[in-house]
DNA sequence: TACATTTGACCTTT
DNA sequence: AAAGGTCAAATGTA
């Protein structure tokens, strides 16, 4: 893949590549032998190796951050959201579009919009039988994005349906935010293989998430000492993911058609994160799919995510010290 | 025992 | 009527 550097990221650079640096740093740490010396992270004891595993990855996905100039470009998001997924921008070929065959889809999804109010109407005052009672999508916000592998967004999804579609080679997989009753989030998603080779996995989020994960001791907040940076948090809950049972975001290993094997990655599905930054907490990141996407062609291991079941936490650790 | 998944039925939209 | 989205009982799993 050829890197180009845009006027934005050209920048940037300079801060990115501080990001890097940092990242390899404790990675070098960690390669000299977990020999429980302390980790500094910005002059701070980093903490437990699986922090400090967290902080090697926030650092590289920050670099990517503003490798992408995401942290000034709201409409970025935004324009994800509105189903304008397949014309992303943004620098050195994070573009998860160019997986997607199918422009004809685009349309379709567009159609699958709807109002969150419109996402069921079950009743909830009657003895009848009101099964499947629903308000297809019709307005409002989608966002689909098409990976060579299942990458999770950090959020617990539970199944709740699977469709065979018409003219559909594989059958459509229906989740619904874990917390829909708990916590009244509304948000769903669809994921359905819309290719065999490579595999495909097409995945449509409908709704946001009003849910919130509450905080880990491992979640990370970087060092952001210039004001423009003041917002951008990123963490990587694995806590959070060892309770859905998964082992770490980056290194988890998944099947091809299980949801339940995801890769977890804490990222955001959900645009009101990151386009509205005004409610900061240690549980907010501003990491989307196609930071994921950068993250994997940035890194120097091709097919980083669709290959990713085969290394686990240490051969991570050591391909970082070893780059 | 609690929670997640499977799967056929039910319902709405087109 | 066909297709798609959701529900919930049955079943599986830890």
């Amino acid at each position: 893949m050829e890197w180009s550097w845009p006027e934005s990221v050209l920048s940037n650079r300079e801060r990115m590549v501080e990001e890097l640096i940092q990242g390899r740093e404790l990675a070098s740490q960690l390669s000299r032998g977990f020999d429980n010396r302390p980790i500094l992270v910005n002059g701070v004891d980093g903490g437990s190796d699986e922090g400090t595993v967290n902080k090697i990855l926030g650092s590289f996905v920050n670099a990517l951050l503003i490798l992408n100039g995401k942290e000034c470009d709201q409409e970025f998001v935004s324009d994800q959201i509105q189903g304008n997924s397949n014309d992303v921008s943004g620098g050195g070929g994070a573009d998860s579009s160019s997986w997607d065959g199918n422009h004809d889809h685009a349309a379709a999804i567009k159609s699958e919009d709807y109002t969150e109010e419109e996402i069921s109407c079950k009743s909830t005052s009657t003895f009848e039988d009101r099964r499947g009672s629903y308000k297809r999508r019709k307005t409002s916000h989608s966002w689909t994005r098409d990976i060579p592998a299942l990458i999770a967004d950090g959020h617990a999804w539970r199944k709740y349906g699977q469709k065979n579609i018409h003219n559909a080679k594989h059958p459509r997989n229906y989740f619904r935010c874990t917390h829909k009753y708990d916590q009244a989030c509304k948000a769903t998603k669809q994921v359905q293989q819309v290719q065999d080779h490579p595999p495909v996995f097409r995945t449509t989020y409908y709704g946001t998430h009003t849910c919130r994960d509450y905080p880990k001791a491992s979640e990370l907040v970087l060092d952001c000492t210039s004001p423009r940076d003041s917002s951008k948090f990123i963490s990587f809950d694995n806590a959070n993911c060892l309770e859905n049972k998964q082992e770490h975001p980056f290194f988890t290993s998944f099947a091809s058609s299980s949801v339940k094997e995801e890769l977890i990655v804490k990222a955001t599905s959900d645009h009101t994160v990151t386009s509205h930054n005004n409610h900061s907490s240690p549980s907010d990141y501003l990491l989307s799919h196609d930071d994921l996407m950068a993250f994997d062609s940035f890194w120097p291991m091709s097919e980083f995510s669709s290959s990713i079941d085969q290394y686990d936490r240490d051969v991570f650790l050591k391909m970082i010290a070893e780059s």
